[in-house]
DNA sequence: CCAATATATCCGTAATTCCGAATATACGAA
DNA sequence: TTCGTATATTCGGAATTACGGATATATTGG
């Protein structure tokens, strides 16, 4: 469906931050910005930086509401890599140390 | 078993000749570094510098019969990691070109 | 229009990664 | 030992990526 390859997948997944972002849209299907930045404590405008990045390579897609962001899995990927994901969730979640954090704004 | 983090793994994989690497190791068992660099087209130097790599996140392990190395993923790979890999597999090697290649040394 | 909030982008810099020629090392055969 | 082959490592430079403060943009409410 999109037009995303394995080694960009890779490359996405490939930082703590990124894949934190990640992970956590995998749990919550969607979530917003200001509670990514508060559940991963980084700067805002590293945490937009990242996302951008993760939405030029189709991995995220992003609705807006009002002046909130929602992000959530890109619902087009392709079988083998909403697999990666999944299957990387867990241990990543426990590596990362990630809190399912309850939904704070919107 | 291995100390390898999610991160870690994707790190290794988010890069063609690394993924090309350890795709061609998943399909044959083992593999020397001569058939490695005979089906990748790159310079000695640079396959043995990304095994390195591969070898010191614990995804592959080398062993030495005469002259030769013979790499192959590492038996110990945490399920999850073997899970990522299959996965991964099948288009990284369409997207990729990879040749099956036959075995020409050893 | 103005202020406030949420998010995105810019930009200079620091850090990391990658490259491949050159060189070093390890081993078997003679 | 010495040579030849296979593989590993070194090294300096190029390229990519990451960072976060500052700033821009978008949207809502007054």
């Amino acid at each position: 469906m999109t037009n995303l390859s394995a080694t960009k997948l890779c490359k996405c997944l490939g930082d703590d931050l990124r894949l934190s972002l990640v992970c956590l849209m995998d749990v919550q299907r969607e979530i917003c910005v200001c509670d990514l930045v508060d559940a991963l404590e980084a700067p805002q405008s590293t945490i937009s930086r990242h996302l951008a990045q993760l939405r030029q390579c189709e991995l995220v897609v992003a609705r807006r509401q009002g002046t909130w962001m929602h992000y959530r899995l890109n619902p087009e990927l392709p079988e083998w890599a909403l697999t990666v994901i999944e299957t990387l969730a867990t241990p990543a979640r426990a590596q990362l140390g990630l809190r399912t954090p309850a939904p704070v704004c919107c």
